[in-house]
DNA sequence: TTTGACCTTACCACGATGGCAAGGTTTAGG
DNA sequence: CCTAAACCTTGCCATCGTGGTAAGGTCAAA
């Protein structure tokens, strides 16, 4: 018994959002569904299985194009692990860049922002620093 | 002697593009800059300051809503450095949000990439992981 | 005078998502 | 059985900040 989802539920069931989900599949990265006769896509739970894998790959920030590869590989018995952490890996240099630019910015604002009052006075160490020619 | 600079210059001289003093002209964070009989915008040394202040707020992460009204206080001979303060602090949150956000991505990831062999089988537990039903 | 380096506007693109409108379908209740 | 609500469909526009490109005008040096 195949029970089979409209794009509402396989939503629910997933955690993505319909909008998501036929965005999904307008941009390629999910086959097209099967429809009703009046036009309703309509999932199977091999489906679902795939939409919630790109919600969790989407929680771990990988890029479309990237969960493009990993639902590829995934699919692929005779993929190897290599690849796969190939783009782990990539994305988690990526990430840890993001955190560094994060950081850098962090400190010098946390300085900047410690300096500066913050009371009813016009002067602000921030402005002037963003003023500074350098 | 006022110098005045074309855009071309002006944006070598403020670390921007051309193309993006255009476009903050056309979203009103900066005032139309006069113009050559021909029409080329030009710039003098008050308005490179200005340039070289939205970049320098760039660098820090700050929206360009963000420094539209770090613009204005810095204009503003009455401002409160509690506003100035205010809209750091607040960008501060949101700095640190990303960075949380993205080192619970880092934590998880790095944890599985680690239990990836990573070789020539198709085993892996990054896939496995991303496929679970949870 | 020609050439190259500028400048102008106007459009499209990215990436991922949300919103809305105008219309068709299904389902549940009265 | 009929109606209203809750779905579904496609299509377009918006976000945010930047880049690209095209088609054309301007300026300065050789």
């Amino acid at each position: 018994m195949a029970t089979l989802l409209t794009i509402g539920d396989a939503a629910k069931a997933s955690g993505l959002t319909a909008k998501m989900i036929r965005h999904y599949e307008q941009s390629g990265l999910l086959n097209k569904s099967p429809r009703t006769e009046s036009g309703y896509r309509l999932y199977n739970s091999e489906q679902v299985n795939q939409l919630r894998f790109i919600r969790q790959a989407r929680n771990l920030g990988f890029s479309l194009a990237d969960i493009h590869s990993l639902l590829e590989l995934w699919q692929n018995p005779q993929r190897e692990s290599r690849a796969v952490k190939q783009l782990a890996q990539q994305h988690l240099d990526e990430i840890a860049a993001k955190i560094a630019e994060l950081q850098h910015m962090q400190q010098i604002l946390t300085a900047l922002s410690d300096s500066c009052r913050g009371d009813g006075s016009p002067h602000c160490h921030i402005l002037q620093q963003l003023a500074k020619p350098i």
